[in-house]
This record gives C-alpha cells, structure tokens and sequence, in this order.
DNA sequence: CGACTGATTGACTGCCCTCAAATAGGGTGG
DNA sequence: CCACCCTATTTGAGGGCAGTCAATCAGTCG
C-alpha cells in the first residue's frame, strides 16, 4: 500500500513530469509538499477510488495512466477522460466539508501515484495557497471537460463520438509509425468512450477501414487518415 | 448597467440570503466584499454572460433567477442547470490565467446580481482565503452537477428525463396549490431543459394529463402526483 | 489442440426525431 | 363583444439511427 517517503527522497519527482497541482511553487515548497505523500504502485484494472465513497485522498499521477468513470443508474460506466502523468485526482478531498467521490477512477496501465490523506493535503493547502488556487484551475479545468462532453453527447451522432474518441485517443497514448499512428484500443474501450454499442463500434470500424482510413487488428488500431476523421466531427 | 455602492449601502444585502460564496465570512469580511460590487439590474432573456467571452465578472445572484446554458456544435442551446439567489456564476473569472467562460448564462426573471470584475476580485480572493475555498466548494458543485447530467443524459430514456425535469422544477420554481404544486413552464423550455423534442414533449405531457398525474394549461404546469413521477426514474 | 476473449455480420426492433397540418388560448384593437 | 393575430400545443404519419439478440468467426495463450 505504499509508504512514506522522507524529504531527502522528494528528489523522486521527476524532472519530466510538469504538473498543474504543483505549478508556480517555489522548490523548497514543492519539497514540503512530497515530504508528506506517500508513494503507492498502480496496476492494471485497479480502482483507485470508488465514487460515492468518502473523498479521504487527494491524488497526483506520477507514472502510468487511469481514467475517470461516472456509473449511471441503470450499472453502465460511462468514460469522461484520461488522467495522464502530472494529472490530479480526489481534489474532493481539498473540500472544507467533506464529501464522497463522485467518480471512479480506474487504473489503466502500471504507474505510480503520490497520495496525500485529507488532513495532510488540507494542512498543505492553508500554508501554501498557490496550491489551492492550482486546485482551482484543476476544477474547472474538469467543468469545462464535462460541459463539452454533454455538448457532444447531446449533438453528435454515434459515428462523430466514434471518430472523436479515436482522433483523441491517437493524439494522447499514440505512437507514431511508418504507416500512421498506431495505439491500444480493444472495440469493447471504444465503445465506453465514446458512450455507443459495442456493435456499433465494430460496424463503424470496419466502414473506416475499407475506405482505408484505419487499420485494425485485435486490440490495437493503425489511423492512416485521422484527417478524414477529425472533418467528420 | 449598476453603479458602485459605497459600504454604508452595504446592508442591502437581504438577510434571507444565503450564499455558499459568502458563507463562513465574518460580517466585516462580508461588508468588504460588497463594498467593491456593483449592483446589475436583470431582466428575462437577457444574456449575463456569453460562452467564449472573456471571463472578465463574477457574479452572484441576489433575486430573480437565470439558467446556464451551453451552445452545442450544431447551435443548439443545452440547458444545464438553474442558478437561483445566492448561487455564483463567472466563477472562471477567479481563475489565475484568463480564460473564457465556457458557459453561456440567460436570465429568466427579474431580478438584480452583485457584479464583482476580475481584478477586485481576484484581489478579494487574496485577501479573504475563505472566499477561495468557497469558490471551490461551488465549483465542485458544479462538477458533480454536470456529471449528473451526462450520465442523465446517457443512460436515462425522454420519458425519464422528463419527469425528472419536472419534478425538479416542482422543487425549485414551484408553489403549493390545493391541488398539487404549480409552476410556470412552457412545453418548448421543458424540452429544451430535458433535452429531447418538442413533440415529445408534448406527446407525454399528454399521457400522463390521461392518467391523472399531472394538468396542463398553456405555459404552466399542476402537478398532481409528484411521487408517481419520480418513481419513474 | 481446446478454451477463452475479441470481433463480425445479419436480422430485427423501437425510441424518438422530423415534418405537415390543424387546433386552441389569450391578448389587442376596433 | 367580436375579429384577428400570434404563439403554444396537438396529433398523425413516416423514417432513421442505433441498440438488441443470436450465431459465427478469428486470434492468442496455455
């Protein structure tokens, strides 16, 4: 479950990872801040938090990559977005009163987290109040994320969610290759992401790929033309 | 379009008003916040606020109410949520980087608003760390309340959604009569509000007019069987 | 070589949108 | 009081998008 770690070992933080919880604090500030996380391993398929829970931890992604989930009330998870490195999570936990989660968060690839309990991140916040305004920005960086989400729920249609979440996809985990741009993405992740049936996916897929604007094999996707596909939406 | 009030009109703040921006400041606090506002007059349809504008005001509603809307690709105007006295809106203008609003918001009753622009306010947030946290509380709100809706949206059929609607606008904008709770709302803003068709609207409306739940009169609504409807969802 | 998971394809269904045309309420001015 | 207009609402017919279900095929791993 991880453990804590001392100042000394702070210089753990990456020099690569720029994150928005953590702009505009000065070193010595950034220091205090790791000193009181502690490190946790994530793993594959991992929940990281479990929406109506008691928001108790507040989360920033070192390594590795998860995705937020919202559950509808007839059991469907719904996908609303990646968290990559540098991203935050539980900022619930940086309320005044407290409250429970309202996602879920699942783990997707091996990583690791700082994790800081409430009252430690709420200490944190009262000291140094760069950190709350980062929270701020964080927070509405996720409203504004929702809105278009709904925006795009409401008025495209199924083969233009489909597109979006491939262009999307391609530009956040691809990699490119001689013949396009090549990531991970079973039709099952397709389908969640883009909030369609599964069928609907593999239909759509396999349109796109006799018209040559992709490629698929079992679990994996080569885009040849994300061009075609980004005018579609 | 307002004027400054020095702080000896400072006591127009109603003392039935409750604001979670306001909430936990000590009186001089609150006198030193309004003190810098200025007063705006409101009127039905007017626009508070634009997507894509600048967020340059915060803004919080002392009487009448409004509604946020959000534009979609294909023009249409998604209603998302009611903002009633003592709810805050241009929360992004407390944002460290300038960004735009990414909502659009309508009036829909008379009423009036203190008017804060981004300088004092960002200058108040500084001075009061309470206001910050409150900005935060409520923009966590907002997180949870979009999310609702997406998963609303995604997993809930027109029916269900419309009686959620109403039951909803019941709650808020509703008034007690001996026959149920009334309130005003047109078969247009209900469609638009449950996001769904107008017909389809009007076609359910009618199915349960038939079956006792509800009367209809032209823009306005008795609602007789609150409970039959939220059983619905 | 099974066993299992992922993907495909077709047939069918149904919810809800679109469009057209008619009806009704409510206010205004003569 | 009535004629008129504008807007809100109704009702029906038709269609399409995408979901459901069933059966089959394909890739991967032990």
């Amino acid at each position: 479950m991880g453990r804590p770690v001392g100042a000394a070992s702070s210089a753990a933080l990456p020099r690569s990872l720029r994150s928005r919880l953590l702009e505009g604090l000065t070193p010595s500030e950034i220091e205090a801040v790791l000193a009181v996380a502690r490190r946790q391993r994530i793993s594959p398929n991992e929940v990281l938090q479990h929406e109506g829970d008691t928001a108790s931890h507040l989360s920033l992604v070192v390594t590795g990559r998860a995705a937020f989930y919202k559950t509808t009330t007839d059991g469907r998870k719904l996908f609303l977005r990646w968290i990559a490195p540098g991203d935050a999570f539980g900022l619930g936990a940086l309320l005044q009163i407290q409250q429970p989660y309202f996602m879920t968060i699942h783990a997707k690839r091996e990583g690791c987290l700082f994790v800081w309990d409430r009252v430690s991140a709420q200490a944190l916040a009262s000291q140094i109040p760069q950190l709350r305004k980062n929270a701020y920005t964080i927070a509405s960086d996720y409203v504004a994320s929702l809105a278009d989400a709904l925006a795009a729920r409401a008025s495209q249609s199924a083969q233009q969610r489909i597109a979006r979440v491939l262009v999307e996809s391609a530009r956040h985990t691809g990699r490119a290759r001689s013949k396009g741009i090549e990531f991970a993405l079973t039709n099952e992740e397709l389908a969640q992401m883009a909030d369609v049936n599964l069928f609907t996916v593999s239909r759509q897929l396999s349109e796109w790929q006799s018209q040559g604007i992709l490629t698929k094999s079992r679990g994996k996707i080569l885009l040849r033309a994300a061009k075609r596909l980004s005018s579609q939406y």
